[in-house]
DNA sequence: AAATTTTCTGCAATCGATTGCGCGTGAGCG
DNA sequence: CGCTCACGCGCAATCGATTGCAGAAAATTT
């Protein structure tokens, strides 16, 4: 048995059938005659023959890959290594190895107006997720006017082109914000990075929540010049030169959280006794750590799967909107 | 200036010569005279014009892109989420895109033997990258035997066949137990799960340490089902259950020291006061968090590096040898 | 000025599948 | 028994580039 099976034109040849039976046989075609095919399929796997993606890629224009993109801003290196959004990325993965794609996974650092039009151009690929919009949302409108098949997840503004999947990030900064009022706390710590908008709009709903209260409770704001890390150095300068010590922190990340609880136990604080900390994600590890974290839980695999799906449905043409999640209080130990 | 120009034929005919030298003009090719090069290219760009990559491929047999697969071993979904993972796809996704390759993102989950095979068989890429051999060693041996392009990251065991990149978990492990040691901790504690081959060599080096100290030292093993993570509970149950307190702790990673000392701060256990605690990978978080986590530092940057030069190599037809790397000690504030 | 070499360019085959169209065959029908 | 109609299958064009080979034009040599 030399391995000489390399195109279906040597496989038809041992069938004793044309290239195009066998083609129409291995794609499952059910006008070929079923046990003509069956033949055909066995003796395609005897000889661990499978035909060649590219040139079906090449004669049907379907690519069967999905690019998935992670525009860097200006924060090299950072986000990529964000646990949320590669949770994220995973839960892509599976979903579309699951409809038979591949994932082609692209970092960019947007440093021309062109560089989606270019990944475009190069046409490797039958539509694109983009993974936060990072500050390129004008670069993304200008695509998707004529581009149809890209998502992106990130937030949802009025008035935006392209499509977006994502969870309602005010209602979250709400709910957290409500939550820590309701648990007593009067002082609340808002810990994250305000330009990134995902969490600028957190902040905007912590605020609200804070207005709603009639000046019984106080919103600090502590900004950081990173959006996914939170450093625990910056967290005690902050804590040092607070004007009044918080009984509460918002935390915009469940990792921020992390931090914040271990920067508070080093100066003896001890969560929930003395000061309650909610974080942002559910990310895994918000269940297994000690305590256990109050967090709000932004779907993550449910997203993916908006993704997918939006990105199909675009792919065939059909127009898709937004979708906003709802994000989900989950009450752990930590409050 | 309709958008007509789809193929090389179009520029052609626009351009006044043959698709031949279109093609060869916009490959680059020094045959074709500088200044007919010049005006085919300089109208492709204006028409937003790019040669078809898929077309190239099938032409040219090479495929432009990398496989990266994780295998996942039992451990569904788990090990995506691993930092260190996700930062070293981070600087493959760097390398390869220098190189102007694609990366290809694939989680595997190894049911039947033949899934790397189909995965050659696919034809879709040039070589593959494995990260981390979870269990499937001996299917990564037998395929290395015929099928040259391929590394992976991890371990490297005396007699394998194919290519890895790793570094050396028994060093490392003895450096961070040996740190341990000279600060005078006695009873150390080792949290990770050996199952994983390379965290069972991390705890081989922490028994060799120990039995160089003629019994003066005494080493506490935390075993767990989970490679990556160990969660705070089951740290505290082994605190509850150990037949003497540990002074000192080697987590077999960052992510798992940093939840010890968690556990350690909500048992009023002062890091690095009253225990001492040594992480591994020296992740960006080690830096961040408080206190500042002393670790073993393995080149994340170096090893994709590596792994990469190295496929290249084979994709051209040259054996490689495996890589050890070398960990290095990193000394915070931890210990 | 003729001969030779160099420099470009074009022809046409090729990579490996998919698919519209048409033909032959046997079943079903009157 | 002749006619229609599915059903299976094969022919050949096609997807969009790349490249060996050969020939024309230009440059160089003799």
């Amino acid at each position: 048995m030399a391995e000489k099976v390399r195109t279906i034109y040597d496989l038809a040849e041992l069938a004793g059938v044309s290239p195009a039976t066998v083609s129409r046989a291995l794609a499952g075609k059910n006008v070929v005659n079923a046990k003509t095919a069956e033949r055909i399929r066995k003796l395609a796997d005897e000889h661990g023959f499978s035909p060649s993606s590219i040139a079906r890629n090449l004669r049907t224009r379907r690519r069967g890959a999905i690019g998935v993109v992670i525009p860097l801003g200006h924060e090299l290196g950072q986000h990529i290594s964000d646990p949320f959004f590669m949770t994220l990325i995973g839960c892509l993965a599976d979903e579309l190895t699951e409809r038979g794609f591949d994932l082609v996974l692209s970092r960019v650092i947007p440093d021309r107006d062109d560089w989606l039009q270019k990944m475009i151009d190069a046409d490797r690929v039958d539509g694109f997720i983009i993974i936060g919009q990072s500050d390129q949302s004008k670069v993304l409108d200008a695509v998707a006017k004529t581009f149809l098949p890209m998502v992106a997840w990130g937030a949802f503004v009025q008035g935006q082109v392209h499509c977006s999947v994502g969870s309602d990030n005010f209602l979250g900064g709400k709910l957290a914000t409500q939550h820590l009022i309701e648990r007593g706390c009067r002082t609340i710590a808002f810990l994250g990075n305000p330009q990134a908008i995902e969490l600028s709009l957190r902040l905007e709903g912590a605020r609200s929540a804070v207005s709603e209260t009639d000046g019984k409770v106080v919103l600090l704001e502590f900004p950081t010049h990173l959006a996914a890390e939170l450093s625990g150095e910056e967290i005690v300068g902050y804590l040092d030169h607070a004007e009044k010590m918080p009984d509460g922190f918002f935390a915009a990340s469940d990792m921020i959280a992390l931090t914040a609880i271990q920067v508070l136990a080093a100066r003896g604080l001890s969560v929930p006794g003395d000061v309650r900390v909610i974080g942002y994600d559910d990310l895994s590890v918000a269940r297994t750590c000690i305590p256990p974290l109050t967090t709000i839980r932004q779907d993550i695999a449910g997203g993916a799967a908006h993704l997918v799906e939006n990105l199909f449905k675009r792919i065939e043409g059909k127009a898709t909107g937004s979708v906003v999640l709802n994000p989900e209080l989950v009450i752990r130990s930590s409050t």
